[in-house]
DNA sequence: CCTACATTTCGGCCCCCGCCGAACGGTCTC
DNA sequence: GAGACCGTTCGGCGGGGGCCGAAATGTAGG
């Protein structure tokens, strides 16, 4: 057979590539711990992964080839952080699609305080997630400013709505401006996209939300609170 | 280090054993071979993929095990599909991500013939893609039917339009009513989801558009071109 | 310069997995 | 029932790749 193609499509070599890039439990956990969408050291990965420091480094290097990851190098620290929102979108189909075990109970108090914090609010790359992405997805929904029976779609109202609260949806490049996301704890999709990474960003600008912990895992705050109550009408008991 | 899971996200070893049935160049062979949505016999795959039939059917124990494939048997063939839309959505998005080697040029006469015919028009599942599928996205779009610019959305009128051309949204389940699948041909996003399937379906049934050859390609028939300028003012020449 | 620390490179180990051919079990045709 | 055909199972081969520890590189700070 020799040096001959066997495929038949010149696509699946590529995606053979890419798809091994994710094959690996340790990568598939520096993926996903890099969905909170800031940038870690090699360092910090590979103890969040249990490996040793030289097989991080490795991997890590397999993830920058293969333009998953972007690297920054400050002194004798490597910063990395997801390439783009392509590559987190991909991360995200992909964690998706991956059957959830809800049967399965925390082992430990504090992973079940994590866990919960996580389910109540957390961030996902670069927006929302959890119950309160859900609850501001629904909140846009039932106030006429967002639209998912037809799609996923901003309408007019929406537009002015992100207008009028001082939020800037900065419309530049490819990507849409509204995208549903979906949930791997809630199982419904969220708002994500440009609008919900301005969404989120200004949340995070105006204290509405903190970051709690060193993960993705977020909290509202009492100035979140009056905010989402003025904005979208949600009561606070809703975001407990 | 024993018996002691490694990893801290839960979501990671199901992540990690997702992408590898992804991971392997003929895996993926069958995969976007069987993107037309169709039924192969494992045969037929072996050949097309240039593998022994009992590699092809290892994979294929693989594939079905792993869930993304759901498999028929008749008599001494057994035939195999893409299990759900949603696995279908995932090739689509992997396929999508990998780089697109435009400055490749055709091989042989063969390739050409059959490269332009997909580029002109094809099947991705269960919807419309190449020139085509655009084409028929930017009509919807241009005349109101389908908003691309705060999001993907079918609008009012849009569903209107579908009642009145008689294409029936079988609008069931929690699959969203329409989505945009980016084209690795063309690049820009063009209708899929239930809206596009029904689209697709209607367009083969009421035979605006019939397959060619064994694979994905289709062909606009005299039919199909004077639906689509009655229903989308598209010129005949735009699909040609 | 010398120490501490983050990261990388290298060698070696081992396991996993894709591949094939040969043999076998069903199924259809004549 | 004989023969052709489709698919599967099994054994064995070979390569790729993840893992670690040890040593090397490079940086920050005394």
């Amino acid at each position: 057979m020799g040096g001959m193609t066997r495929s038949t499509d010149p696509v699946a070599p590529g995606l053979a590539a890419l798809a091994a890039m994710f094959a690996d439990e340790t990568r598939a956990t520096f993926l996903l711990t890099l969905l909170d969408g800031r940038a870690w050291t090699a360092g910090e990965l590979a103890r969040h992964a249990h490996v040793a420091p030289s097989t991080a480094s490795e991997h890590l290097g397999k993830l920058v080839t293969g333009g998953l990851l972007t690297e920054e190098r400050q002194g004798r620290h490597r910063y990395v952080r997801l390439a783009d929102p392509h590559v987190a979108q991909l991360v995200e189909d992909l964690a998706a699609q991956v059957a959830p075990d809800t049967t399965r109970r925390p082992r430990t108090l504090r992973e079940a305080g994590t866990g919960s914090a996580m389910a109540r609010a957390r961030t996902c790359y670069d927006h929302l997630a959890g119950r309160l992405g859900i609850t501001l997805t629904d909140a846009l929904t039932h106030r006429g400013l967002l639209r998912q029976d037809t799609g996923f779609a901003l309408t007019d109202a929406g537009l002015r709505w992100f207008d009028e609260a001082g939020i800037d949806l900065n419309r530049t490049g490819r990507r849409p401006l509204t995208r549903g996301c979906l949930d791997w704890t809630e199982r419904r999709p969220h708002l994500a996209g440009t609008a919900g990474a301005a969404l989120c960003r200004h949340a995070l600008d105006a204290h509405w939300c903190v970051r709690i912990g060193s993960e993705r895992a977020v909290k509202v705050t009492p100035d979140g609170e009056r905010a989402f109550a003025e904005l979208l009408g949600i009561e606070a008991r809703a975001l407990r």
